[in-house]
RNA sequence: GGGCGAUUAACUCAAUUGGUAGAGUGCCACCUUUACACGGUGGAAGUUACAGGUUCAAGUCCUGUAUCGCCCA
């Protein structure tokens, strides 16, 4: 073995062997108790990233702890379509070609999705294999498949005859830049700078009416002024007409309470076509409905001719303008405005009245509020359900159409007179309906992706064939996510399943916090913080990072800092931290909290552990290429211990898997690692290895079998080092299974006995007391120095029998004798353990000085914690209404720190003669 | 404006039904002892944001304040 652990020599190659080794494969299987998790789809476009990395390291893990432990697993695995995503990329692609969808036709535009997803897309499932993700790959699902277009088309339908589905005209949000609507959920709106104008609006009578706007060129589609009914300044001019200006129509005043008197001049203007407010207002009065916008954005032939064509910022300049000329712009101030933007292309959106395709959500929504209020399906914290509740008792319907190329194309006919006929064909549409020879024409529209995606736990498995496997896998175990797609895609995914399928998609939502950079910004390409896993599973420098930070910037300026930024938090690029590193730093951040701020030198500190166990697997193997290894085990107190300290170690892990707290996985596995098995099992097992000739190969079988079983037991969260050690180990170890991967997780024995695990306990106390006063004495390791036990009980008294070597080796002593009670003992430094001195004589070694010092420490720092308890005691109200064992326990710790105090009082007064 | 969450050592995070705060990194001292300096041994470091309250007992429960973050209008 190599003398450092080097995870890129051989973590490929693991993963390329468990792959085609099948391992991950999902063999349904009754006499197993089935565990299934379905990966939620990425987006084919798109590439891993740090909320990715976390996320799949967690269901990983998960899926690897199940598996292990005997049950029958699915990992379901998959990408989305993306609709918008897709298509603006090979869009893009023709673009560089000269050529654009619209001259290609729609056909040839799907076949070249087609082709980009087959040679480009994808990408993200090929660094899901650097992760370590176990994955059934076999069962690849992509939403545009025959198979899951399949589903969506018996959804659809299902829907649209059951009256859950319709058409209609409507205001949606409408991305001019995409040419599509959007669902309100792809909607997010921030504080941008603006102005708000003040228009003067005059009535037949010339009296003028003071109307406050941020969009000034929605004047020309005004059907109306509006004030508070209650409003007292305006109560007369009720009723009455004003001119709009520049277009020259009239147009009347109404009341209405949606209007705010505070609000500006308390007066506002009604724009019904092209606000969602004034949508409602419009719908309310029977107001015009002026629709002024084509769907590129420009202006369209409802407004006066000099407007038309126009885009909205020419057209707001050109009414400003126009405004100014008349003297009808009365005040122009800065003003902070609500901007929508889409999440897509990051155009402003434009409220549009037209057709569109929605889910009625009333029905369903109210049958995944019950799964979740009556436990069938539990969030995980479970007060996500309260973010849950709060939106599905006001979800709007949803818009479904997109008017893309790219998606699944609505399964719906119209006839020259709009007529609409769904099916599954047009031939199917024609019987169904039983029409005459007339004229069909197939809707353009596809449907919006998460459709596709709300339909995932099931479509995956088979549905809606005779022949699948949701019997099988479904409900589904644990779904694994974000809190950001609880709206998207968890509750979709509730109504779906349990209309279609009745009963839940899964049974625990475990919603996972979101990763921020080391100062809890979130990460984002603009702001020049994102890391990417494989950068720090490969390592980068520093220039490659600063390229890849800053290249495609929206905001070039932006640039300077983020150099400046990058150069400050990694001044030597990245090191190559290995997958198992970062995975264990996934873990041990996941804790249930919503934000994790991730810290790269968390992940150095679990690199260095990963290399720990690597040496410490490389001591054992250099040992048995020594001393050989036999088929006994030895059968010592120190493999009485360790076993016991393992098997406590199980038990917690196996707890902390249940409750999902992969914090404590990892904190249970690196502290039995590190702090038992390095730097006890084995230190204690070199003693005898230095010793006695005969057992040194029962020792190294020993040593192999603790190993192996702790490998078994990390290796959900650090499969590579795992299984590479594991293999390396296999000639000796000789399990039975081909890959740590099948193999069985440690189970836990209830039979143990204690005896031996308290006595190397009693030993570490006691080597770790005299390396204390060693330390603080300064003395150097070197020096071997003598000591006098005094006080000990019995049992004390065997147990150092037992054990007398491993202390005089780890403390450094010549020698140790048990004090005679004719003799004073001399002069020494001291520490003590309940009733037991540990003396070290001064013999010109230690500077009674320099003692007396530290035992005032010792001292103080016991009288403290001996005074609270004191006090704690005394008190009725304490002794009357605590647990009883606590009082007990309490009283215990009170006697000791008193013995413990008065022999370090007693050792001080002594030293204090000699200075 | 409404809702949710956070605030614990210099930094990143823990702390079981309330029982008096622990890790990693960093820091200090000593040690290149034949698995590992990506290491060993020892050590220092916290008025748990602030102010009240409940309780024998509060980081933990309640109220208020401050700061920050997210979601919704």
């Amino acid at each position: 073995m190599k003398k450092n652990y080097d995870p890129s020599s051989i973590e490929i190659k693991i993963y390329e062997n468990w792959e085609n080794s099948n391992f991950f494969k999902a063999k349904p299987d009754d006499s197993k108790e089935p565990f299934c998790i379905m990966i939620p789809p990425p987006n084919v476009t798109g590439t891993l990233h740090m909320g990715h990395g976390f996320q799949n390291t967690l269901m990983d893990a998960l899926i690897r702890h199940k598996r292990m432990s005997g049950f029958d697993t699915l990992w379901q695995v998959g990408v989305d379509h993306a609709g918008i995503a897709t298509q603006m990329v090979v869009e893009r692609q023709l673009e560089n070609e000269g050529l654009s969808r619209e001259k290609i036709g729609r056909e040839e535009f799907e076949k070249k999705v087609w082709e980009w997803k087959e040679t480009s897309g994808n990408k993200i499932t090929q660094q899901l294999r650097r992760l370590g993700a176990s994955v059934d790959w076999s069962r690849e699902a992509f939403t545009m498949s025959d198979e899951l277009s399949l589903a969506v088309k018996e959804v659809f339908i299902k829907l649209f005859d059951e009256g859950l589905i319709y058409r209609g005209e409507r205001l949606v949000n409408w991305d001019t830049v995409l040419g599509t609507a959007l669902s309100d959920l792809e909607v997010s709106s921030s504080e941008e700078n603006g102005y708000l104008w003040k228009i003067d609006y005059l009535t037949q009578d010339n009296q003028r009416l003071t109307v406050a706007t941020t969009r000034p060129e929605t004047l020309l589609g005004d059907s109306a002024l509006a004030v508070n009914p209650k409003d007292e300044r305006y109560k007369n001019i009720i009723g009455k007409k004003v001119t709009l200006p520049i277009v020259g129509k009239e147009i009347p005043i109404i009341a209405d309470e949606y209007v705010d008197p505070e609000f500006g001049t308390g007066c506002v203007k009604i724009t019904p076509a092209h606000d969602f407010n004034d949508f409602e207002v419009g719908k309310r009065h029977n107001l015009q409905f002026v629709n002024i916008l084509n769907f590129d954005g420009t202006l369209n032939e409802e407004v006066p001719k000099k407007f038309q064509g126009l885009d909205i910022n020419s057209a707001r300049k050109k009414v400003l303008d126009e405004l100014e000329q008349l003297g009808q712009l009365s005040d122009t101030e800065p003003y902070t405005v609500q901007i929508p933007r889409s999440e897509r292309s990051n155009s402003i959106l434009q409220p549009l009245v037209t057709n569109q395709w929605f889910v009625d959500v009333s029905k369903l929504s109210q049958e995944a509020i019950r799964v979740v209020k009556e436990n069938e399906t539990q969030f995980v914290p479970k007060n996500w359900e309260n973010t849950y509740f709060a939106w599905m008792n006001e979800l709007q319907d949803w818009c479904i159409s997109r008017q893309l190329w790219w998606g699944h194309r609505i399964p719906a006919w119209f006839d020259k007179e709009g007529n609409i006929f769904v099916g599954e064909s047009e031939e199917d549409v024609r019987k169904k309906y039983d029409l005459d020879s007339r004229n069909l024409r197939q809707e353009e529209d596809v449907l919006d992706t998460w459709f596709s995606s709300a339909l995932w736990t099931f479509s995956t498995l088979g549905w809606p064939k005779k022949d699948n496997l949701l019997s099988r896998y479904h409900p589904t175990s644990v779904l694994v996510t974000g809190f950001d797609i609880i709206f998207f895609w968890v509750a979709r995914m509730i109504m779906m399943t349990t209309h279609f399928i009745h009963e839940v998609p899964f049974r625990k939502i475990l919603i996972h916090g979101l990763i921020r950079d080391s100062e809890g910004q979130k990460m984002s390409k603009s702001k020049g913080n994102t890391l990417d896993p494989l950068d720090i599973i490969d390592g980068i420098d520093l220039k490659d990072l600063i390229d890849k930070r800053t290249e495609g910037l929206m905001q070039p300026r932006m640039k300077e800092r983020i150099v400046k930024q990058t150069k400050k938090d990694f001044p030597n690029g990245i090191n190559a931290y290995g997958t198992d590193a970062l995975r264990l730093t996934f873990c041990s951040l996941a804790s249930g909290g919503r934000d994790i701020n991730f810290d790269i030198k968390r992940v150095e500190g679990y690199r260095n552990f990963c290399n720990k166990l690597w040496n410490a697997s490389r001591f054992i193997n250099l040992n048995i290429d020594n001393f050989g290894i036999s088929e006994k085990r030895s059968s010592s107190i120190v493999d009485d211990w360790i076993d016991f300290k393992f098997n406590e170690t199980v038990k917690k892990v196996n707890k902390a898997f249940e409750e999902f707290r992969f914090d404590l996985v990892t904190k249970a596995i690196y502290e039995f690692i590190w702090y038992e098995l390095c730097d006890w099992f084995i230190e204690l097992n070199k003693i005898d290895l230095n010793q006695d000739e005969i057992t040194k190969a029962e020792i190294n079988r020993s040593m192999v079998d603790v190993l192996e079983k702790t490998l078994r037991l990390a290796h959900p969260i650090m499969p590579f080092i795992t299984e590479d050690i594991w293999q390396q180990l296999k000639k000796y170890h000789c399990s039975e299974h081909e890959s740590i991967t099948i193999s069985a997780y440690p189970s836990v024995n209830n039979g143990l006995s204690e005896s031996g695990y308290k006595r190397i306990e009693w030993l570490k106390d006691v080597v770790t007391g005299i390396r204390n006063i060693r330390g603080e004495l300064n003395l150097k390791p070197s020096t071997q120095i003598s000591c006098i036990f005094e006080n000990g009980t019995e049992n004390e008294k065997s147990s150092l029998e037992d054990v007398e070597s491993y202390v005089k080796r780890l403390s450094g002593l010549k020698a140790i004798k048990w004090a005679d009670p004719q003799h004073e003992s001399p002069p020494a430094s001291i520490f003590t353990r309940e009733n037991l001195k540990v003396l070290i004589p001064l013999e010109g070694l230690i500077d009674a000085e320099k003692e007396s010092e530290r035992l005032i420490k010792k001292i103080a720092k016991i009288s403290k914690e001996k005074d609270m308890l004191a006090s704690k005691l005394s008190n009725k109200k304490f002794t009357e209404n605590a647990p009883k064992e606590l009082v007990s326990s309490q009283k215990e710790r009170l006697s000791v720190l008193a013995t413990e105090l008065d022999n370090l009082r007693a050792q001080i007064s002594e030293l204090n003669k000699l200075i």
